[in-house]
Order: C-alpha cells, then structure tokens, then sequence
DNA sequence: TACTTTATGTGATTTAAATCATAGTAGGCA
DNA sequence: TGCCTACTATGATTTAAATCACATAAAGTA
C-alpha cells in the first residue's frame, strides 16, 4: 500500500524529482481519505490544516457569487495538488472544493510538508512552476471575463479543457457555463451553434471537440460576419 | 551603490530573509534599467530573460483583448517582483510591463536566478508565499468577474487597492475601470454615485475612501433596495 | 414499472451595462 | 498666455446576455 502511494506521488508533477527513499518519507506523512460524489472536502473559509493530492477520481474547486451562482476554478484529477494556496500562506482556504466522483486523496499536514519542503529546493521550484502556470491560467481568463464575449469565453474554456484531457471532455453544459462565467442556458445556445457548424458533438454528459482550428479561430476574435 | 541595491532587495518581501552576504551576492548578479512614463519593459509573447524587482516608480502589468481594450492585471511599487512567472515556466511573457511613472528597476537573469533559488529553499518559499497570495487574489477576481455586478466589482478594486496603499488610491477612473473589467464611462457613473452617498471622494488622479466600512458592505451583496 | 431527478433544448422578455454622443475642466507645456 | 491633451461628467440609445418560461428525454431509483 505504501508503494501504491509511492507511485502516485512518483506520478505527480510536484514530486518527480524525488528518489524512492524521499517518496516513502513523504508517503508516510499522508493520510488517506475517501469521498463520494457531491462530499466536500473543504468549505471555503475553513482553515486549512491539509494540503492534498487527488490519487484518484475528481474533484472540482469553486467559489460562490454573493448572488449564490457557483464559479469554478478548476477541476483536479490523479497527481494534482490542491489547496495548496491556503497551506502555503497560512490563510483560511480561498475556495471550496468538492467531489465530483468517487475519490480518493492523499493529505498532508501543512507543518509537514512545509518542513519537508523547507530542505528540497528541487520540489520547492516545482511547486512555483505548477503556481506560475496556475496564475498565468487565471490571468488570461481574467482577461477573457473582462474583455471577451461569451461565445469565445466557452471557446476558450473548451480548448483550455481539451488541451489537458484531450478533445473528449466530460463536462455537463452547466459545468462548462461555471467554468465560463455564464448561464446554462447561454451555454446550451451557444454549444447548439457550435454543433450546427460541426464543431463540435456532445452526448449526455460529454463534448466531443470534432474541429479545434476553427474553435481556435472562433476563441481569438470575433467572427468577421 | 552596490548598498542601495541591497536595501532595496532587503525591503523586498522575498528576499527579507537573506543575510548581507547573500543579498551582496544576489545584488552583483542584478542590473538596473531606467524607464520613462509609457515604456514598456516587455511585451506579452516575449521571450522572457529576466525577471524585474521594482527599485521605484511604479509599473502595470497588462492584457488586451482581441478588440484591444486593455486589461490592467496589477500595479507594482516598489520591492514588489513581476515578470516572474514567464520565468519560472520558461514560457513567454504573458502579459505586457508598462511603466507608469519614473521608474527604476533591477533585473536578474533567468538563469541566475534560477540557480540562486535551488541553493536558498528560503528564497524559493518566499516565493511560494508570494504567488500563493496572487493566486488567491486572481481567484477571487474571477468569481467576481463571473458572477458579480459592476458596482460590487469596483467596490472590490477600491477595497483591495486601499489594503495595499491606504484609502488615498493614485488612480484615473479609466485605470479604475481597466482593473475591474468596466468601461470608463461605467467607473464614472458608479463612483458618481459613491460620491454622493459620502463613500468616497475624488480630486483628478485620485480617489479617496472615507467610508470603507460602506464600501465593504457594497462589495459583499446587493444593496437591500 | 412508475416516479423522480438531471440534463438537454429553445422561445419570449427584460435588463445591466456597453456604446455613442457631447461637453466642461484642470494641468502640462510651448 | 493660450493651446492641447487627459480627465471628468452625464444623457440617450443599443445590445449582449440574463432571466423567465416551458418542454422533452435520458438516467437513476424505489
């Protein structure tokens, strides 16, 4: 069982450069926990004790408007970090997140882990890699939800899904609208365009991108109608 | 000379934890560059070969939109560190430095950086810390720009301006706008209003806030009509 | 099997904010 | 001193997208 966990942590971006014996420290301070879908793991504000990494399943990080509308920020699958901005600044957790299938994550005392941290320099500056393209992430949606239309905001959210999961994406219509800042029914107008174009296909619970140089197209500029 | 540089980075929260020795060494490997209002430092899509510490002035880190309308991402003063995630990933630049004021700054190779950071896991934690903070700060951002209405939004911006700066904020309506994802027009409106309800006040350039409680309310929730 | 829930899909209407338009004013500088 | 540019300010109109409303279909479950 320990090298199970071993393996996960080999797997996970954060923590190739470690050699076996340093994984089996780390993967003795984990703990593991199980959720099922719709489990929280953490609420936004609660504060933080674990930083975690998904060993299987997936769960998706969000935050909600004052008006109640759920905004997501991410979803995680096997080998990814989260919660790992409130563990780092010793603040109450920025956002929530929840399981969207059954789960399973390895935690990490925050003590722990920074003292582990503290002596590997070499996962110290894989941690700022994973953060600098977390941020560069947020800034560019930043600036699509400031300055760009919805068409090309959800075109944008598709191929930034797809390339990390390739162009089968298991996302409902309501999950893509939280991802793209609008409302379900938008996205439903919006994706049924797209499919009349062959763009796109979907089936219950997926989106299939069929032609990801014209979404391309489509994510850069305004159509020239 | 060589000492004003090492104040400066001493001042710097990142390297606030370096000795003279280091921050010696560290200074020997900066070089410094003056700019004048409007020159840009780097432009997004540049390949990135230096990661900057602001000395004084002030510069905008900045985003357009496929029609050109300018997205400011953040202001930094001095001792504050931009350009850093370009660096880190080794990827171009994502967003544009423009220079606001009369700036100098310090500038240290990507790659001697980088090797500085692998023997000082305090530096690298620093940073961490650093990025933790701007994350969750983008984060927040992004709720409120997917979910949240103007006035909320400039609420937002005054509020986490003056945390930084004091209530008395060295910003143009435009740049007000230009950070809450608005139009000028919209900024002038909605702070009009503010005026009047005694929230805030403005002589040209800048706007002062003398009821943040207020102003905190706004930002929270809809306004009980 | 029937019943409930969740996802899909589209019309009609409303609305927040953008856009378009116009104008006064303070500060820099020639 | 006067001109020009940047900032301030507000009214009128348009519009993208939200909201409201309704309907079908697939999946889960009792």
């Amino acid at each position: 069982m320990a090298t199970a966990r071993t393996e996960i942590l080999k797997q996970s971006l954060i923590f190739s450069s470690l050699n076996n014996d340093e994984l089996t420290e780390l993967s003795k301070l984990a703990i593991e926990r199980s959720f099922r879908p719709d489990e929280f793991v953490f609420w936004e504000g609660d504060d933080p004790d674990y930083f975690y990494i998904v060993v299987e399943g997936r769960i998706k990080v969000i935050k909600y408007s004052s008006s109640g509308k759920e905004f997501i920020i991410a979803f995680f699958g096997p080998g990814e970090m989260f919660g790992e901005v409130a563990v780092f600044e010793g603040k109450p957790y920025p956002a929530s997140a929840q399981v969207v299938a059954d789960t399973k994550i390895l935690g990490i005392k925050k003590d722990d882990f920074l003292s582990f941290l503290s002596t590997r320099p070499q996962v110290a500056l894989s941690i700022i890699n994973v953060l600098g393209g977390r941020l560069r992430d947020a800034q560019s949606r930043l600036k699509d939800l400031a300055g760009e239309r919805v068409e090309q905001r959800l075109a944008q959210t598709l191929l930034m899904l797809s390339s990390k999961l390739g162009p089968t994406l298991p996302f409902t219509r309501q999950e893509i609208a939280d991802m793209a800042g609008t409302t379900t029914e938008t996205a439903f107008r919006v994706t049924s365009q797209l499919k009349e174009r062959g763009i796109i296909s979907s089936v219950r619970g997926k989106i299939i991108i069929l032609d990801e140089t014209k979404l391309r197209l489509l994510s850069e500029g305004p159509p020239r109608v």
